[in-house]
RNA sequence: AGAGAGGUGGCCGAGUGGUCGAAGGCGCACGCCUGGAAAGUGUGUAUACGCCAAAAGCGUAUCGAGGGUUCGAAUCCCUUCCUCUCUGCCA
């Protein structure tokens, strides 16, 4: 969420800024500041209520201790009074300091200056391509008859032991999948990323942290029993590895890779778009997390997109980068790179990774900061992004390595498959 | 899952109703001492919020978390989370 101070001192930034993001937030960071004053002004009594019971409390002591009980005794009946006062402003202060966080937590981050003006998907803007698209023709087939073709991905059998959106991958496809983990792990781990292998469930802390909650809490699976949450994305654990810390400047930067599966219950897609790999309840990812000195996050940012890139084309798969739109940016995200490979028989783009850079907008959530050069405490930049996820890199490469001799691999995932070809069984 | 013990500052650890944001030690920072280092020695060493233009300063809160008793809670009571030991179960 954003910060108080912040809007407070560059209110008509604020909301122009947000107004990239096709929302005129002019009220609500009106409202804000109102209750941020009622909360500072309330607090400022509450505090000298309490200052004033904490001297006679002292002084009570001191009587009774000298024999003095009567004129205790009558010290008494004002904090009597005192304590009333302090309880009523205690919650009116609870009041509006949750009113002030409702507010905070609905707005989203102040988005970058790179970011393009736009109302959809349709106005992102292509920063980047490489990848030649191969010439497949009419015999060119979508990835999930290719995967049946090849017996490597079974969607029917998902169905029966789970539902729809939980594949089963067999032999050689199951093979793929741990070689394109290792293959993602090993070039992260080159490139600094420490691994981390992280828990499937988080609680809600968790899940407040880095803003699942309580915004998205429908998009998780809930483990209402133990009130835990199966994770969306290992950004969530790996990043709250951190919560409530205080690092000291030296220990940044911090840069982390994890592989785990990911659970998204996706209520509400519907059609084309979940047909296949193009979107599971289940799927892997390997994940880079970054905590970052504000002043190079964007450097951080820049290095984590040529991170990706060297994978896309070391996969020699066609593929773009482009920069999210106002309207298509992410909730907390003040600036976004997607990676797209193309789907040749689909003809489409599909999304494989999304690089972002949070500020510190998560950070504040997370309490997460750092004590700067002047010995005081400031809020951590965090950037995570996709290296890579794992369905639509599968279904880009079914798609466009199809050949006569069967799904070619690409040379650079042949030491970890063991084989060259995907052929048919 | 059952029984018991316990959660105090960066770490260890004292503290069972007031003078306790908290002894003592370790660590860390800066100084003294030294040719240099060690040892020794001195000082300092939590976080958040509020007041103030700001610094200094002052106030408030925080001893796992939340609530309660009390004029006053690290200390007493309740709830909850977590850790450890034993038993059970299990890869």
């Amino acid at each position: 969420m954003l910060q108080v101070p912040f809007i407070r001192e560059n209110t008509d930034l604020v909301i122009a800024k947000l107004g990239k993001r096709n929302i005129d937030a002019r009220p609500l960071i009106d409202k804000v500041i109102d209750l941020d004053e009622q909360r500072r002004n309330t607090q400022t009594k509450l505090d000298s209520v309490l200052a004033q019971s904490n001297t006679l409390s002292k002084e009570i002591g001191n009587l009774f201790k000298s024999g003095k009980a009567e004129e205790a005794n009558r010290l008494k009946l004002k904090t009597t009074e005192l304590k009333e006062e302090s309880k009523q402003l205690v919650e009116e202060l609870n009041r509006v300091t949750h009113e002030l966080g409702e507010l905070l937590h609905n707005i989203p981050n102040v988005p970058h200056d790179l970011v393009p003006e736009g109302a959809s998907e349709d106005d992102n803007l292509e920063v980047f391509r490489a990848g030649d698209v191969p010439e497949l023709g009419e015999a060119a087939l979508p990835h999930w008859e290719l995967a049946k073709q090849y017996d490597i991905i079974d969607f029917e059998l998902g169905n029966k032991i789970t539902g729809a959106g939980f594949p089963v991958y067999k032999g050689q496809g199951a093979k793929l999948q741990r070689a394109l983990i290792s293959y993602f792990l090993d070039k992260n781990t080159e490139a600094g990323y420490e691994e981390f292998q992280l828990p499937l469930l988080v609680n809600s802390d968790s899940g407040f942290g880095t803003g699942q909650l309580p915004d998205k809490e429908g998009q998780m699976y809930h483990v209402t029993a133990d009130n835990l949450y199966l994770i969306p994305t290992a950004e969530v654990p790996a990043t709250n590895i951190f919560r409530g810390d205080l690092l000291k400047e030296a220990e940044l930067p911090k840069a982390l890779t994890g592989y785990t599966p990911c659970f998204r219950r996706e209520a509400g897609s519907y059609g084309a778009h979940v047909r296949g790999l193009n979107r599971l309840h289940q799927f892997d990812k390997v994940e880079i997390v970054r905590l970052e000195h504000p002043e190079r996050s964007y450097k951080a940012l820049d290095e984590m997109v040529e991170h990706v890139k060297g994978i896309m084309n070391e996969l020699e798969l066609p593929y773009r980068v482009i920069r999210l739109c106002g309207g298509d940016l992410g909730f907390t995200s003040a600036l976004t790179y997607d990676f797209e490979v193309y789907s040749t028989a689909q003809k489409r783009w599909l999304v494989i990774s999304s690089v972002s850079n949070f500020e510190n907008y998560q950070a504040n959530r997370l309490k997460l900061r750092f004590k700067n050069a002047e010995g005081k405490s400031e809020l951590v930049h965090t950037l995570n992004g996709s290296s890579l996820a794992l369905p639509r890199v599968v279904a880009g490469l079914l798609e466009n390595n199809q050949t006569v001799d069967g799904i070619r691999i690409p040379p650079v995932l042949v030491p970890y498959t063991g084989f060259e070809f995907i052929k048919k069984t």
